[in-house]
DNA sequence: GTCTATATCCAGATAGAC
DNA sequence: GTCTATCTGGATATAGAC
């Protein structure tokens, strides 16, 4: 470290205390101390407390439009990396929820919206889009692929959607509430894509 | 009103701010004028602002555990009102999702617990026991029952349960945040279910 | 049971030396 | 940029009159 970064701790300290405590919850002093400094320094970084959450808003969640596979919804011609089998499908998903869980960052950004998601109105909002419509909408666009490759069959493609990401955002949030059941819950997201697959085959036949 | 219920509207007050704000960002003072006292004279009916919280969870969410119908698990004989239909399923779910989302209490009670799930440790329990754990056995005791009785199809009952009624979770979630989306959520209710059903009648023929 | 008054503490924020 | 010192307000909580 040696400084430079200062603004960068306080806004990494601070988004950690604010995914467990929540904002109002969080002190100046509490921030000041995890990063090593006197509360009265902080006001060097920031105007204000309020300052701290609009950076963290902006900056840190900000950069999910820039590196979240969810922000992109184009599934027009990289039909590459498709899952077309459920040992793809469990592989891909696997890897993606072992990624969204232990990713600091992105964890606690997710945990800090949960949170604060009845209190703030632009901060509902930004939970609903990152946690769920951009998350239905990119699975909604890989499901019409698979529709049209043949690989699952002809349905409403915005429910089959919901039924098959809606039920792993459940087991992500319960992950984040009790760690220790990840191994559990691995599994039944294992045996929830299998199923989710072998249905939607049998049927389109 | 006029008095002797004072307590009970302190502990109402407490949930509807806990609710929104969270507890440690509600005032005694707010409750207190809420209640329309002063709030040194909180302190007649509750020892500290935390014996209040303790009370909430004790008393109101405690009824749950009577009031509730995911509290109860016994599917054995009484199969009298078994959805059997796909519309029988809607009117059912959706009498069911709407009590859940326009009683106070009820959905105050589960949106503190959301707010305050990363915080306290048993708080966690409680939301993990109730809007998970709970909902899901009560499922998927029900599936197993339209399994047997040759409704659905066969197949992991725990999974099928999930896949059911863990979206719907979420969407009560989006309405919890954006209660403006209700009408939209329904349809999609309505949908998810109707397609529910006839995919898991489909794949047992 | 409710009030006013008060004690104590800690919050967010500013001033100014180094 | 960080510090000490300080301001101001609001928090929890208690004491004691009515």
């Amino acid at each position: 470290m040696e400084r430079g970064n200062t603004k960068q701790e306080i806004l990494e300290a601070a988004l950690e205390m604010f995914s467990v405590q929540g904002f109002e919850a969080t002190s100046i002093s509490q921030i000041a101390s995890a990063v090593g400094i006197r509360k009265a320094s902080l006001y060097s970084h920031f105007e204000n407390k309020q300052a701290i959450l609009d950076e963290l808003v902006k900056e840190v969640l900000g950069q999910y439009e820039t590196h979240s596979i969810f922000a992109k919804t184009d599934w027009g011609k990289d039909n590459d990396n498709l899952p077309l089998t459920p040992d793809d499908a469990v592989k891909m998903i696997g890897g993606q929820i072992r990624y969204l869980l232990h990713d600091p960052a992105i964890s606690r950004a997710r945990k800090m919206l949960v949170i604060e998601q009845f209190q703030n109105r632009s901060l509902a909002k930004l939970q609903t889009k990152q946690n769920y419509s951009d998350v239905l909408g990119y699975f909604t666009g890989l499901i019409k692929c698979l529709i049209q490759k043949g690989v699952l069959a002809e349905d409403d493609p915005e429910i089959m959607a919901a039924q098959f990401c809606l039920p792993i955002s459940v087991w992500i949030n319960l992950c984040d509430r009790e760690p220790e059941r990840e191994t559990e819950v691995m599994e039944l997201v294992d045996k929830h894509i299998r199923q989710f697959f072998r249905l939607y085959q049998q049927s389109g036949r």
